[in-house]
Order: structure tokens, then sequence, then C-alpha cells
DNA sequence: TCTTATTTTAAACAATTTTTCAAAAAAAAA
DNA sequence: TTTTTTTTTGAAAAATTGTTTAAAATAAGA
């Protein structure tokens, strides 16, 4: 069940940036490179075969579409730029420079880290040209149903209105079920990371998803656990 | 239910063009190979049996109708061929050099898909020659029912009129029910790929198409629902 | 070709929903 | 009991979507 590692490149002049990533990349067994600039970037890209570029799209001297451009003249390494809310991401989004796919700043880790997945899960399907059987997106407990791609939640086969953040923070912590998570965990996976927030915040957010829970089933609310001085967490057996 | 997958050569001198539709294409399961130029193309087509060929017109050296023409001396794999708006179109359109369908760029990427999908339809019925019963192309809800063939949309059996980018959406969604797109994703697969546009525009299709919907029956422009914060999909169940 | 009608896009504003934060109340631990 | 931590509550602030309107692009017709 152990695949061979990916081997990413992350490109991006802010280290805060670079070191966000790498951590979260690292978290999930890929091995990562850093450059902080288009030239280095380019020359690595070429002098080595990545798995996959993050490439932000604003650098000092050589932007990430030169990169980019310069690249595909020998590598087809898939690309994911990044680009800040007002700037090209239009540009970049019509393939006009070859990108594969594209995240607008600030991103949350999370994301970054599935849209890398999806994205090196389509790359090796084009290498090894296997039929995948489209895997379905749900996740099942007892009483709690995540469907993923409608994003649709159900407590004993009864539809429950959630809130983005409600939504993502429950998705979260239902795909680590028994894994307890700080406040500060849950504030860096699940929001972006320029939110400095209050830590409360997620108590509030936890509250209104018990509540609603709740609504449905006392044993689905009862699911998301408090670890007094630690956090929350999901269980998974602890149902009626 | 599996078939065995359709191999697809893809000839552009473009790499973005020939990305764009490998990705695409890949993404329904076919195998495909690319060429950037003729004399490539056609030692590829000689070479082995692609079930369809995308043909470029402009190439350098040799372009598209040579190469077409020089193919079918030998061979009747079914063409595709890819014309700028001004280019001679006419000229194969007519048919007169053995292209099977043609597509003006720029294309809209599910456009492509579904041309070439209806293409190897045709061409596998041609090789059986059997009384195939031609499989209809409709897809059927509750209080809606979209006849692709006839590109015609009923709600409660009464015709609505739609607007080209209405209905594309709307058989976009039709065809993934229960699926979530993003304003992003929408622009990407059912706009064409030149389209750099502001992702609000979603929202004014959206609207026109919840009202048309809605002059004839509330429950189906309520098939269609925003999810807060992500997109929007089209709801099978959620009908009265 | 030129004109007219239709469709598409985009911007601005309104309406709605969600998120955040702060502070009091409650609960758990020491 | 005292202290610490969590839960609850409410309301302002922020973000997102719905709606309207006008300009731009496109297609159709004269």
């Amino acid at each position: 069940m152990e695949e061979k590692k990916s081997t990413i490149l992350v490109v991006d002049d802010e280290e805060r940036i670079r070191k966000l990533l790498t951590m979260y990349l690292e978290r999930e067994k890929y091995l990562i490179d850093e450059a902080a600039d288009g030239e280095t970037a380019l020359q690595m890209a070429l002098n080595k075969d990545y798995d996959l570029i993050i490439l932000d799209l604003m650098l000092p001297g050589m932007d990430g579409i030169e990169v980019c451009e310069k690249l595909r003249e020998s590598k087809a390494t898939p690309v994911i730029m990044l680009t800040a809310k007002g700037e090209e991401a239009n540009r970049v989004q019509g393939f006009e420079v070859g990108t594969d796919d594209y995240i607008v700043k600030p991103f949350s880790p999370r994301e970054v880290v599935l849209r890398v997945k999806a994205l090196l899960r389509r790359a090796s399907k084009t290498k090894f040209l296997e039929t995948e059987p489209t895997t379905k997106n749900v996740i099942v407990f007892p009483h709690l149903t995540i469907d993923h791609d409608a994003h649709r939640v159900k407590v004993d086969n009864h539809e429950v209105d959630l809130t983005p953040k409600e939504y993502d923070l429950l998705y979260y912590l239902a795909q680590n079920p028994d894994k307890v998570f700080s406040r500060e965990d849950l504030l860096k996976d699940v929001w972006n990371y320029e939110f400095f927030g209050d830590l409360r915040t997620v108590d509030t957010h936890v509250k209104r998803l018990r509540e609603k829970l709740n609504r449905v089933s006392e044993n689905a609310a009862k699911m998301i656990v408090t670890v007094w001085g630690v956090g929350y967490k999901i269980e998974a057996e602890n149902q009626a």
C-alpha cells in the first residue's frame, strides 16, 4: 500500500509561504525542494524530474508565467500556480501558459494538499493509463454521512444544513476520526493561512455544529468530543 | 459496464491546445497520443489504428487537409478537424477532404468531448453494421427533461427556450447531478478556453436559468441549488 | 455590408448569510 | 473553594449571493 514518494518543488519569494507549504506537504510524505526566485526555480526544474511544481505568479526577476513557459519548452511537469486575488488568475486559468491548476491566495493549507493530491492522481493516471474506478467521496459513520461531492451532510438519513466553516470543520475532523486536534491545529488547517483570530472562534463553530447535529440526533452530536485542556475530536465508536 | 478504451491522436502545433484537449479527453478515459506537426501525425496515424484523430487545419509543413487526404489513401480513421474562425472551414465542412466533423476555434472543452463521443458512437455503429437501438441522449428528472440530440429542454412537458450558455450550463450540471461545482470549475468546463472572465458571470446565468425554469415550475427551478461558499449543483432528489 | 435583435458580460447595489469576537454563565479540575 | 477551561449568547463586521441595469459582443436579417 506504500507508494514511492513524490517530489515537489515549491517556489515563492516569501519564506513563510514556502515554509507553510513545505510543512503541510511533508506531513503528507512528499519530498520538498524550495526556491525563492524564478531563475533558480527554472534551473532546478530543468535539472530534476519533479512530480509537481507549485509556483507563485509574482516573483522577483523572472515571474511565474515566464518560468512556466520556459519550462514547457522541454518538460511537461504539472504546475500549480499561486495567484493573489486580483492578479492575472484569469490568464493563468485560461491555460495560456501551460498551467495545470491555480490556487488563489490566501489559501487554506488543506485546500492546497487536496489540489496537489488531485493533480498528482491525474498526472499518474496519464502515465499508467489505468481505468480508475471513479472514487466516490463519502465518509460514513453510524449516524452521520458526509458526501463530499454533493457537499451534503446527513444525520440518520436526514439532511442537515451547514455553513461553509461548519462543514469544513466537520469534514476535517471526520477525515481523521479519533484524532484530537488542538484549536491551533484546527485554525491552521481549516482556516486559511492569513487568519490569526481568536482560538475561541473554534468553540463557537463546534457549538453550532453540535446544535445542528443534535436537532436530529443526540448520538450524532455526541460524536464531537471535547478533550479537556487539549481540543476536539470525532469519535467513530462512542455511538449507541 | 466497462468498455475498452478508445485511442485518440491529437494533432496541433500549439502545445497548450494539445494539453488542453489531452487533459479533457483523458478525464473521459480515452488514451491519447500527441503530435505537433503534419508529417509526424501522418506517420503515427498510419502505423497505429487510432479510433479517432483530432487534427488542426493549420500546421507547419504539411497542413491538416493534406494529412487527411494522404491518410484517406489507406485508412478510414474518423477525423475531427480544428479550424480557426476565418479559415477554410467551408472546404472542410464540405467533407471534400474526408473529414468527419469539424470544430471551430476557440472551442469549449466540453463541446469537443461531446463531439468526440458522438463520432466514436457513430463510427462503432458503422463498424458492426447492426441495427443498434440508437442510444437516445436524454437526461430525465422528475420535472425536467433534457433531450440533447434535439437540444430541447422540457419542464413538466412544457418546452423552455434557453440561450446557448444557459443550455450548456444546465446540461453540464445535469450530467453530474448531486455534484457541486465551483464557479471556477464551471467557467473552465462550460465556457470556451479563451474566456477569462468574471466569476460572477456564472451567477447571472444561474439567475436567468432559474427564472426561466420557474416560469413553468417552481420545483424545477429549485433543482439548481446554491451551495453557500462553494458553488452550484443540481439536486436530483430534493423534489416535491 | 449595415442594421437590428439577441445574448453575454460586468459592474453596482441590495439582500442575505456567515463569521468573528467579547463577555457572561456554566462546568470541570485542582 | 478557587482556578481554569469550556459553553453559551448576542450582535457587529465581513463575506457571499441575488438582482438590476447597461454596455459589449454576437448573431440574424434586410
